[in-house]
RNA sequence: GGGCCCGUAGCGCAGCCUGGAUAGCGCGGCAUCCUCCUAAGAUGUAGGUCGUGGGUUCAAAUCCCACCGGGCCCGCCA
């Protein structure tokens, strides 16, 4: 209704100042201090037209405008004109959100988008910067599935890379058992194995030796290595499932190679869009030319296919996101692979049931900035195959690194030994659990920690944008007061025990006039379409954590300043519908950012 | 040699796309508030050359240029 609001506000002040309709649009915002509800910013963009000072055309301007039953008055102050709603706006707004409830802010429906996310490899479990990664992927899907998105999240395993086979020489060689958590062990044997690379030649030899075999397929080695990377990732989705991390569909790598690979490759030959070098370093190896797209750079061109035939990193992912788009034939078959706590199936390459994934509108991969050289590589590639619109809408969300105070988080050297996401989670809960309230029963207490936990940490990692580098403090990620997950979570308890304990039912009344911070956050409650949409279409969940912050900020305010349960009845079902909204529309929001919702605290 | 990202209070961040009112928030410091819907809260207070220097503009944290500091990339690794 906000959106309705502003469209006929735009419109009365079109007809009196001779702007279009968009400009007057643009030019209504929502100040941040005590200025008036809405404020509007024509006259700077008037003032030239004009040759008058934005002062003298704010003054003329304002008691032009025509009533409305949502605007109750027009006022200059200097260059602006504030407006202020009427009672009415407040009320109608309040109702409209509640009419909406679940559907409140959620997007027209748009085409499919594949969002990747977080592609570990499957030898290793996963650390604070894996899971920097994974929230902010499933963050995205769920932010752009609000907008409106049929979102498939998938995620790449790449289990047939270097680190695998090394893995896979620990596994049998080294004469350890596997014990405790799967993907925590492996990670053991790998940082053994690397350890001994470094010195061991004979050892380089046989880890080579061994990923040619499992390149190769159909035989006891590459299925011994299709087992153990599985076994891996199931280990590693126990940590995507307690953060409440869920995909539809796991592309292995080997299934790329063996399903799609070399129809794709022949139809990027086919088009000219890479070349085979005769002469100079790259002889005998399919490139993607450069040199004109990056200039002066050292060495532009990109190969995709080896000399010795086989496929780079690049060439591998090149089809892949071919096939995303629906530009191949091939179909990969799928198996179920496990059952999600959200009650979906995750479904994994390398079985015998057609499914539709693929034949995305848009992709979206969520891959570390150090990797923007080779997806501009592949958006040049799809511009060279004539696929302008499809490049537009191939987005590589790049986003910075999680490190330690004074290091990097390297899998080989085993830094992330005491950071590993299932360690961060478990002394979060930790925490979180010596704060609850002695009033929840102790049956309760185990659910409530876990939720806050785990909200904590999604939260500290959720609320900075991506391209700003995370240095890792505990003190930080695991953070239950002030601009914190459990602050947001906090609030929402707060506000669902108000409406557990009335006996009334939320309604507006007639003749109720809303307080100054009833007001204030009706009108925060009101942003929330658009701060959704803006979140999606910049892929950035940080602006709904942001959002969801400042309007728990309000709601708290407005919970320490004003009773509602022993409010006179008008007042006290006013109130009520407010926080009903407020309910929804926080619920709502932390959903979105995939935040879990305790009901005690 | 070239390209990308970051630089806002002691620390951690938002604001920059789309320039406009006193640059917001959290932690930490100091001082208040629980007979009252949960104090994981609220209120007040101290703390800022928005990296530096130019430019554009009536107006710059925001746009442009140069420079400084930090990180990343330009591999027949992934």
């Amino acid at each position: 209704m906000f959106l309705k609001a502003k469209n006929e506000i735009s419109k009365i002040i079109a007809q009196a100042s001779g702007l279009t309709e968009d400009e007057a649009f643009s030019s209504l915002e929502m100040p941040k201090g005590e200025f008036g509800d809405l404020a509007c910013k024509a006259a700077f963009l008037l003032a030239p037209r004009e040759k008058k000072s934005p002062a003298q055309i704010a003054a003329e301007l304002a008691p032009k405008l025509k009533p409305h039953k949502w605007v109750e008055k027009a006022e200059a102050m200097g260059p602006y004109i504030n407006l202020f709603f009427t009672e009415k706006f407040y009320a109608d707004a309040l109702k409209d959100i509640m009419k909406k409830g679940k559907s409140y802010g959620k997007g027209k429906k748009k085409g499919k988008a594949m969002v990747e996310f977080p592609s570990v490899n499957p030898n290793k479990p996963w650390h604070a910067g894996h899971l920097r990664n994974a929230i902010l992927g499933d963050s995205v899907a769920r932010v752009l599935a609000h907008a409106g998105w049929n979102v498939e999240s998938i995620d790449y395993i790449d289990d047939l890379g270097l680190q695998v086979a090394q893995s896979l020489w620990g596994y049998m060689h080294l004469g350890n058992k596997p014990s405790g958590k799967f993907d925590h062990w492996l990670g053991m044997q790998y940082v053994e194995v690397a350890k001994r690379m470094e010195t061991d030649q004979k050892l380089q030899a046989e880890t080579r030796e061994l990923l040619k075999t499992m390149e190769g397929g159909n035989s006891e080695i590459s299925k011994k290595a299709r087992w153990l990377a599985e076994e891996c990732v199931k280990a590693q989705y126990e940590t995507d499932f307690s953060y409440s991390i869920f995909h539809d569909g796991l592309i292995f790598e080997s299934d790329i190679v063996r399903t799609i690979f070399n129809e794709g490759l022949g139809m990027v030959k086919e088009n000219n869009a890479i070349v085979l070098e005769k002469e100079g370093k790259n002889t005998g190896c399919w490139v993607v030319k450069l040199g004109e797209k990056f200039q002066n750079m050292q060495d532009p061109d990109k190969i995709l296919i080896r000399s010795d035939g086989t496929a780079t990193y690049t060439g591998k992912d090149l089809i892949f996101q071919l096939w995303k788009l629906g530009k191949l034939k091939g179909k990969f078959k799928y198996k179920p692979f496990l059952k999600q706590p959200n009650g979906e199936t995750a479904f994994a390459t390398g079985g015998a049931a057609p499914k539709p994934f693929g034949d995305a509108d848009m992709v979206v991969n969520v891959i570390g900035s150090e990797q923007i050289y080779p997806q501009e590589v592949i958006r040049e590639v799809l511009l060279r195959l004539g696929y302008g619109e499809e490049a537009a809408r191939y987005v590589h969300l790049a986003y910075e690194h999680v490190m330690l105070p004074d290091e990097k988080f390297s899998g080989r050297a085993g830094t992330w030994k005491g950071y590993t996401a299932d360690e961060l989670l478990t002394e979060s809960i930790r925490r979180a659990k010596e704060k609850i309230s002695r009033d929840v029963p102790e049956a309760e207490r185990d659910g409530i920690a876990r939720a806050v936990g785990e909200g904590a940490i999604r939260y500290s990692f959720v609320r900075t944008t991506p391209e700003k580098k995370l240095i890792f403090k505990w003190e930080e990620a695991l953070s239950l007061e002030g601009n914190s997950g459990p602050y947001l979570q906090y609030a929402y308890v707060r506000a669902r025990k108000i409406m557990e304990k009335s006996e009334d039912r939320p309604a507006v009344s007639s003749g109720y006039k809303f307080n100054q911070e009833e007001k204030k956050l009706i009108r925060e409650l009101c942003l929330f379409p658009e701060l959704a949409g803006k979140s999606a279409s910049s892929f950035r969940p940080h602006m709904l954590a942001d959002y969801s912050y400042a309007l728990a900020e309000t709601f708290s305010r407005f919970y320490t300043l004003h009773q509602v349960l022993k409010a006179e009845e008008g007042a006290r079902k006013s109130r009520l519908a407010l926080v009903a909204a407020f309910t929804n529309v926080l619920g709502l929001s932390l959903s979105v950012l995939g935040m879990p919702l305790p009901e005690k605290m």
